[in-house]
DNA sequence: ACCTGAACACCGTTCAAGT
DNA sequence: ACCTGAACACCGTTCAAGT
């Protein structure tokens, strides 16, 4: 009568949560919604992962992974200047991950323990660096300053472009002039943020190439 | 017998739940325990606040609020050039404020609604950009590259310099040579870092300092 | 108007029991 | 060993009722 199921798994049970996630939002991935997605009964997850944020935690370092296959992939050895379009394109790569899983990077930013796959992305863009002539100390700083743009995502606490200036109530619009004077005169023209309440591209790769710049410029023997 | 309860107010829920979040962090803040602190009941919370989101949405512009009082006070006219040094001291301010409250800013990063105090911080900001003499334009741009950072926080997904060399395990430093090679080098003496998850200050100056030339370099007549 | 008790619809998770 | 049902201790929130 029943078919029979394949055997849960840690690995199945990650990749069904992302499924969910890219489907209905991570607040959709609860550990009874995940158990019936997986024909089981939510105690039996527990058999397979230590508890929920073991099950986030999972999810972050498969996203990553694959992130990592992905970026390995392009890697060309970029020695001395060649070290920033190499950095550039690393990041932009995982920047494409994300925009196919736009709930991530807020999941991300609430994420404390550190997966092997974060570790490993970070270990190969210390390397690129190294090779472009960093130090290991600058590198490191590097690593600060950039923060989740390394890996291809901007936290953005809000975004000033995103209303119109006809639209700020008058009585709202006497409070801050200068942002009402700003909006008149920038256009944004763009429909949508990219990656939900991110960044857009422009503004992504703005900010990057300010830091990848000033980073350049810090860089021993340029 | 009962001491007369000084009425319950939007402002009050707020500023109590500032002040468990202080002693208890942001878990402990929930509309129950938030009811208990005000010797009231849960539901009666409901007629001050809309629900549990407004009241998060709330504690951020109470917050924001503390800093732009903070803020506003030290603003000396800073025309021309010094528009960095003037930037550079309101957004190190900010950050004081958030070393007293360490767990705002994973709320923060999580709130999609802005409030008018964050509008206001912003408004000042490009006002002190403007008057430097960026264009709104190049202001905007500004605003999305500094991100967080505008307000006084960077959002780090992991120190690598929160681990020793020596106790990466064997099997794992073989997978990630740089990051071994890195932190064999830097040596992390800093006890802990100010803003919890998020960044020490050295760090977050450094890559301040990193962002702020960059833009007095694109700025123009600089 | 402001406040309340009981109840509802969810969570994550523990436990003792099944195969 | 892997899986399960019932139950526990929480949530945020609705509702009808109190003053």
């Amino acid at each position: 009568m029943s078919t029979p199921r394949t055997p849960l798994s840690r690995e199945r049970v990650l990749r069904t949560a992302v499924e969910i996630a890219d489907a209905e939002g991570v607040e959709a991935v609860t550990m009874r919604r995940l158990a019936r997605a997986l024909d089981a009964e939510a105690m039996s997850l527990y058999h397979h992962v230590k508890n929920k944020d073991d099950v986030l935690d999972g999810v972050v370092d498969l996203i990553v992974g694959e992130i990592n296959e992905a970026v390995e992939k392009i890697d060309a050895p970029a020695v001395g200047a060649a070290w920033k379009p190499a950095a550039r394109e690393r990041i932009l790569t995982a920047r494409s991950i994300f925009l196919r899983h736009p709930w991530a990077p807020p999941v991300f930013a609430n994420r404390i323990a550190v997966g092997f796959e974060v570790v490993r992305y970070h270990d190969r863009f210390v390397g690129l660096l190294h090779d472009g002539g960093f130090s290991y100390d600058l590198a490191h700083h590097a690593l600060h300053a950039l923060g989740s743009r390394a890996m291809g995502f901007a936290q953005e606490l809000f975004d000033p472009g995103d209303s119109d200036a006809s639209e700020v109530p008058p009585e709202m619009a006497a409070a801050v002039p200068n942002l009402v004077a700003m909006l008149a005169e920038v256009a944004h023209d763009d429909p949508e943020s990219t990656l939900g309440w991110c960044d857009d591209q422009f503004e992504f790769e703005f900010g990057l190439d300010l830091i990848l710049d000033g980073l350049d410029r810090l860089r021993p023997s340029s």
